[in-house]
DNA sequence: ACTTACCGTTCGTGATCACTTACCAATCCG
DNA sequence: CGGATTGGTAAGTGATCACGAACGGTAAGT
């Protein structure tokens, strides 16, 4: 049992490459090759940050003869979709009441 | 002239601290004094890590004497839930390809 | 005006992380 | 089989970053 925590998520998107690579993986699923060919990093490294978005419950990875495509996870997005709506509502939530409510409370 | 890359945000709420003081926020506003209390960090750090949320755009602030009270701004994290939208979609798009096309490919 | 409280900034340091090089495993084709 | 292609892994290095200590600046209270 995989729990994917949200968290993570957010911390694997925190590096600039690992959204690159999340970017080429929204458009459509790759190989590690490829992906290597279109950034400015070496093979390894897109393998490094492949398992992080894995481990992340970003992206899933299938098999196809030595190639490994890898592709989105549409659960691991979702559930990130989903604690940010959360966050969302909750911000709008508080500007409602700071608007209504502009009275200055001293302590 | 401010322009609020989500890139940004996402790489503000790429460290684990910035999520808790995010989360923190997301519960009410606050002041530096407050967060700091909270969290096992000290208050210098607290300020550098609000002051890279502000910067992304994700929270706001507003003086109250000589404290500084902070909160979520729902722009951002609204830009941010969007750009996350537009991700998913592309994800489960991509993976309804993948169903319906399992084996050859038409045109 | 002096004191106290609250906060931002700078600087130095220690740790974390991303990247490359080198090596090894798995698969496809001759 | 044997060579070639594709990828994951290990180790070392350089850079980035988070943290606390010290200082300065502003506002409220006396």
């Amino acid at each position: 049992m995989i729990t994917y925590q949200s968290g993570e998520a957010l911390g694997a998107l925190g590096d600039r490459t690992r959204r690159a690579i999340f970017a080429r993986l929204a458009e459509g699923p790759r190989a590690v090759g490829e992906l290597a060919g279109e950034l400015p990093i070496s093979r390894p490294a897109v393998s490094q940050h492949l398992k992080v978005l894995k481990d992340a419950g970003l992206v899933s990875e299938r098999a196809a003869g030595t190639r490994r495509i890898y592709r989105l996870n549409p659960v691991g997005v979702g559930a990130l979709r989903d604690q940010l709506d959360l966050f969302w509502n909750r911000a709008l939530a508080a500007y409602k009441d700071a608007v209504e409510q502009p009275t200055e409370e001293r302590s």
